[in-house]
DNA sequence: CTACAATAGTTGTATATACAAATAATGTAG
DNA sequence: CTACATTATTTGTATATACAACTATTGTAG
């Protein structure tokens, strides 16, 4: 029986799961992010500082300027300027002034920094399991959504 | 379609589907973050004080202790405290000391904060426009896969 | 060449998160 | 009743996000 009553609690009900994703991913997100936090916490970094580190061992040899950095951060609008600050305070990179084009500031990450990232590497056991929650087939599943979901 | 690794330029591939879906969720989670953001932002509140009007309208004539909002919270160690004082400063909350436990706080959504959210609820259809590039079958499954991620 | 726009990065301010310590009121064992 | 634990909240400090304003350098139109 398809009453327009029914059809709108039906368009109602996918308005609510649509939401319900929302927050579910947003949830999920904030959960994630505090495991890995407890995971760089002993090392002394954040997951900000160790995505930072992740791109600077990606292009290495080769140094990163800031902007390229920031543009290849999941949070985009994080300031690159004060994270490498951190991380450069710390031993873990080095900034150096590019000399053809003096506005831009190139970023390498140094054998301590790429010492650092091996040690968490080797330690990711736990964090893999944690994953696993989900089949293999269920976590390309939940890419593709993700990815649909952001055009 | 950007996928997750168009989006933060990444040259290697990921080490694993498992490792992919963890970036591609904290990465989507920023991108609806930003998009609600900027929603509540016409408004003077931010996300996290949404989220805290909608746990008082849900309770609401009754009041909740600063405890209860906690727990209902998406990000729970966000400071209620501070939060509900932003908000009582606006008039969109109202404080006071519970007179039985005088340890207590009870906190109540005002007349004001309930026009608040319904003025932000009527411009909610974009917001629900941008969730729609997935199916309803689809989102139920991404709910599916999300719960059971976090057993 | 000069003026102005564009680019690259830095800095300031407000907000929020993460976590620990402090305060204050209440409950409870002896 | 006193000492101590528990509960409820507040406060302090470090880190990060959001966004705008600012400095400095480079590119370019006239």
């Amino acid at each position: 029986m398809a009453s327009i009553e029914e059809e709108i609690k039906q368009e109602k009900k996918f308005g609510t799961e649509y939401e319900k994703a929302a927050v579910n991913i947003m949830f999920t997100s904030s959960w994630l992010y505090n495991i890995n936090a407890g995971r760089m916490k002993k090392h002394g970094i954040t997951p900000e500082q160790y995505n930072v580190l992740r791109i600077l061992r990606g292009s290495y040899p080769k140094p990163l300027m800031l902007g390229s950095v920031t543009c290849r951060m999941v949070d985009k609008s994080s300031n690159a300027t004060r994270l490498v600050e951190k991380l450069r305070q710390k031993g873990y990179v080095e900034r150096e002034l590019c000399e053809t084009n003096r506005r831009q500031v190139d970023i390498m990450i140094t054998e301590k920094g790429l010492a650092l990232l091996t040690k968490i590497d080797n330690e990711a056991e736990e964090w893999i399991n944690t994953l696993k929650g989900i089949t293999k087939a269920e976590a390309q599943e939940l890419n593709r959504i993700l990815d649909k979901l952001r055009n």
